[in-house]
DNA sequence: ATTCCAGTGAACAGGGACGTATACTAGAGT
DNA sequence: ACTCTAGTATACGTCCCTGTTCACTGGAAT
């Protein structure tokens, strides 16, 4: 029973990698059943069997691509020390991932409300922990800090990435300087009194 | 020839308002010329004798919607004075028109890339000039400029709003005031040298 | 050698959208 | 009264997609 069940998988890897390749080129809205079995040299049926609904086919997809293409590290970024540092570091590295991926990342987003509520909630999460973590230990638990981490939670974003660097052509240091410049102006005094 | 030419326009009228209903609802991408005709009241083949392609339809539309909900009057803005009164006063006209039609502009920003180029175009050009004229006279012809340039047509969009307004729930107040913060702080200094 | 089953190939019925064509109607224009 | 025409109603042919069924095949498992 050891043969059988690889070339099974195989099979469904190719189902999954079929899916990835056109979600991150035509994009999640665009991508027919019929075009993933195609993409895959396989039926239809083939592809009804192996998934039950569209749901289980984006789970496979994310998962599979973002084994393929994992974000940069978080857990390295020099969580003691300055805003500053840490900030410049984390963004620089995030920005550059974006860059490298930015073909593929643009239909994914593009398409972001086509795909599983799961798959949304999925993706929000993963940016505002990433946020979270980039203003860790410099926010309090007051508006000053909840602004803060708002602000952080814009600043890894793809789609704040991409206006930056993207539609107003900076270059990947000057849209992470211009971030660092953001939150260490926001640790350094809080907003207006009253801004709420 | 007077009643006659009248009745034509109404149902041309009809026909672009019932689009603009779609469009701000359900999505371009969403909104079929089927759609578009019962919503009308109108036969499908009244449409195709009205807008000979997709394109027609749209540029008729946009300029409906536009008329119908124009936003904050730039030239109204003081154009004068501290970059920080001008930059308050105009992303706080501007955020709050956005909130006023959040719902509406959703779809539409959404849908973007189903959109003609030439819708795609105007609406980028009409932020570009916004954000120009938010700092002008702040911003001059050099590298500092440029990037202080590139965060104002950023801060006057609306996915930035969004961003910051919707899905990091801050106030209208606390998202103008970061944008006032982050324009100020790049009028006061350059972004580190080599930066580029 | 025989059994099992993943995958094939072909077909079904259903649905939506597209663009086009036809004959007809009702009301404006003269 | 007569003409003109915007709009109706209806249908056609084409395309793509969906989900499901069925008989069949070839290779793995035993």
């Amino acid at each position: 029973m050891h043969r059988r069940a690889e070339l099974v998988d195989q099979t469904r890897q190719r189902i999954t990698e079929a899916a990835a390749r056109l979600h991150t080129t035509i994009g999640p809205a665009n991508t027919s059943i019929a075009a993933i079995a195609e993409e895959a040299g396989v039926t239809r049926v083939t592809v009804y069997r192996h998934f039950a609904d569209l749901d289980a086919l984006f789970e496979a997809c994310t998962a599979h691509w973002q084994a393929e293409n994992p974000t940069p590290d978080a857990s390295r970024w020099p969580l003691t020390g300055d805003l500053d540092l840490r900030a410049r570091q984390a963004l620089l590295a995030l920005y550059a991932w974006y860059r490298d991926h930015a073909a593929e990342l643009f239909p994914l987003f593009r398409d972001l409300t086509a795909m599983p509520r799961s798959t949304q909630d999925l993706m929000r999460d993963q940016r505002g922990q990433l946020g979270d973590l980039l203003v860790q230990g410099h926010a309090q638990d007051d508006d000053a800090g909840r602004q803060m981490r708002a602000v952080a939670r814009h600043l890894v974003g793809y789609p704040t990435w991409r206006s930056l660097a993207i539609e107003q052509d900076l270059s990947d240091a000057e849209a992470a300087e211009i971030g660092v410049r953001m939150l260490t102006g926001m640790a350094a005094s809080a907003l207006a009194p009253g801004t709420r």
